[in-house]
DNA sequence: TATTGTTATACTCTATAACTATA
DNA sequence: TATAGTTATAGAGTATAACAATA
């Protein structure tokens, strides 16, 4: 149990937060802004995004999932997913294979070149997570990861 | 010290997931991603958005602030900062005030109706936490909040 | 009618580059 | 030279509306 006291004070003190501070919202949005900008940065190279790295890594474990299947997994919409799929046919890292049990579908594959990309940018983020997480002891990591996990598929049961 | 298992697995059982559920980053967007969307629906009668809201939070408590000190605090680039002070003072809620001290800086004032949309912005946003939240007993909500600001704190000393 | 995928469009948040005005 | 603000532009991620093709 540590007691030091720990605030966003610290770094602007001539401001008055008035209770911002307060938001856990807020802090949630701005550290997972300052990581996603870092990964951006040291995926660019490789011409993938972070959610594009995600859809990658799915559709090499699940060859010829749907886009469908995606959009639940991600809670995102269709439109939105094919968008992360367009890129990435685009450049040759997925291929769209059409069902023909149901040829309404597509069914995803993941490239030679695509596998490649997804090893590399493994890689990456195993390191961004180590170091995202390097101030923390692993009790403190556990119980993060289960304590966000908690309250995201609380806040998704709700529709 | 809970035991339950609580995984994104459940959610689409049919999708090999490979370690991509271990990433602490990807659960750490969705969240919040998942109360961003909702927040933004539920201020979108008043005409702000929630980083909108908490600029006007900041100028309130702080009459004549100037965007680089917002710049700082919330770790953005200051033109990134002056198009939410834009759409601000588009919308009437905002003023800025050139300094007679310093005629580079503008001092920044909240408006009546700012104060209005503002009182009503954060009543909207003490619900979303308390529904964000609900899941958690008061000592997992303290710890949530400790371990993000600790983690992010860590990675915004890094640069 | 319902589902899958697609296209078009728009909005939020963020960044970089280049500029003006002032210190 | 350095700082405050501004403008223009771009890119990542998300959404809704409307459509075609298929079931």
């Amino acid at each position: 149990m540590t007691t030091e006291l720990l605030t966003r004070q610290a770094i602007t003190p001539e401001l008055v937060l008035d209770g911002l501070d307060d938001v856990l919202g807020l802090h949630i949005g701005t550290a997972n802004t300052l990581f996603v900008t870092r990964l951006e940065r040291q995926l660019e190279a490789m011409k993938v995004t972070p959610k594009q790295v995600a859809i990658l890594w799915l559709v090499k474990a699940n060859p010829g999932v749907k886009q469908t299947d995606l959009s639940r997994f991600f809670k995102i919409e269709r439109p939105t997913v094919h968008q992360f799929v367009r890129s990435l046919m685009r450049n040759g890292f997925l291929i769209n294979e059409p069902s023909k049990l149901d040829r309404r579908a597509g069914g995803l594959w993941i490239t030679g070149e695509g596998e490649t990309v997804l090893s590399a940018a493994r890689v990456i983020i195993a390191e961004s997570e180590a170091a995202l997480t390097a101030c923390l002891s692993s009790h403190e990591k556990s119980e993060l990861y289960r304590l966000i996990m908690k309250v995201y598929l609380s806040a998704a049961q709700k529709g």
